[in-house]
DNA sequence: TAATATTCGTTCGGGTACGAACAGTTTTAA
DNA sequence: TTAAAACTGTTCGTACCCGAACGAATATTA
């Protein structure tokens, strides 16, 4: 996946095609290796830790959502988790399954449906997020410990300006 | 998506189910907001630009990397895209469906299937591209332009480190 | 040369992933 | 109070998305 050809080779290409219009490069990097280093991050931990528990990614979102903060309506660990109440149904569909959540309706409000973490969902939590953030912790191995504050910085901004667009 | 939850009530609702066992909340913030940015930059995209010319994030990769190096070996594409071939396939068989790319077994190696636009699909990156251009620069409008650099930079090494790790 | 191993793209099965349409619930307005 | 509007989670249809198994082609080895 790491790209085998230069970035100044790219940007070559790019303009024989366009002639002399003008492309935001840099800005075409950030993205292109946003995408890059978050697939090969996902891919490195499904393939690993998740693989062991039999969880894919996005289950394992949803749980980690639901052991941090249950009781917790479906919205919320849609939001948080960043996808869609659609993906969400089938992914609690196939959790609750497995016996790791519960889903009840919300006596309060009929339209809500809280999650919960059984017994053994929370039992594998447990066990399974230290090890998760062992991954998490080879990944940015290599970096120097003190870019990781802006590291996560720039990140925050890059996801506040895209989600407020969202709504223009 | 952008986590309404503070940080640090994260941290203490982690801690509160671990123990004193140590976790890197540094590494599990910055791996946090890269999936959190990747996915608010694709979905703004892919709400915008993309859907205007009906095209799903990993079709317009495809046809981005076939643009660049056209004519190109499917596990070219693959490779470059960080998607497996078996995905790779469906999505080819839909943009050769479309008109906009073709596909040629190779004369000097019969294994291997080489992947070229159409006029049509052409034409359409070219007009396509600089419109996805201005997406991604709007996506890191509210980052300093000098920072750019080096969070391309951080990114690159966390993929390399991520896919080092897939071997071991 | 002939058996073996490797590489490539496809197929298959199962699990995401989304927007749109929907039914049920609650809130808002008149 | 009732009609309209807003909100929540599910279902539906379609398109990804992956690992594993596969068949065909090429490379390697003896």
């Amino acid at each position: 996946m790491a790209g085998q050809h230069t970035l100044d080779e790219t940007e070559r290409q790019v303009q024989a095609r366009l002639g002399d219009l003008k492309i935001d490069f840099e800005a075409m990097a950030v993205t292109s290796n946003l995408f890059r280093a978050a697939n090969a991050v996902r891919n490195y931990l499904e393939r690993t830790v998740l693989a062991e528990n039999d969880l894919s990614w996005t289950a394992f979102v949803v749980l980690w959502v639901v052991w941090i903060w249950e009781p917790v309506e479906s919205r919320v660990i849609a939001e948080e988790g960043g996808f869609s109440k659609a993906t969400l149904t089938g992914v609690m569909q196939t959790l609750e399954g497995r016996g790791l959540i519960t889903r009840t309706r919300s006596n309060r409000d009929g339209r809500l449906v809280l999650v919960k973490l059984t017994a053994k969902g929370r039992k594998m939590m447990k066990q399974l997020f230290p090890e998760f953030n062992k991954g998490e912790r080879l990944a940015v191995a290599d970096l120097k410990r003190s870019d990781l504050g802006s590291f996560a910085d720039l990140l925050r901004a890059v996801t506040l300006t895209a989600d407020s667009q969202k709504t223009h």
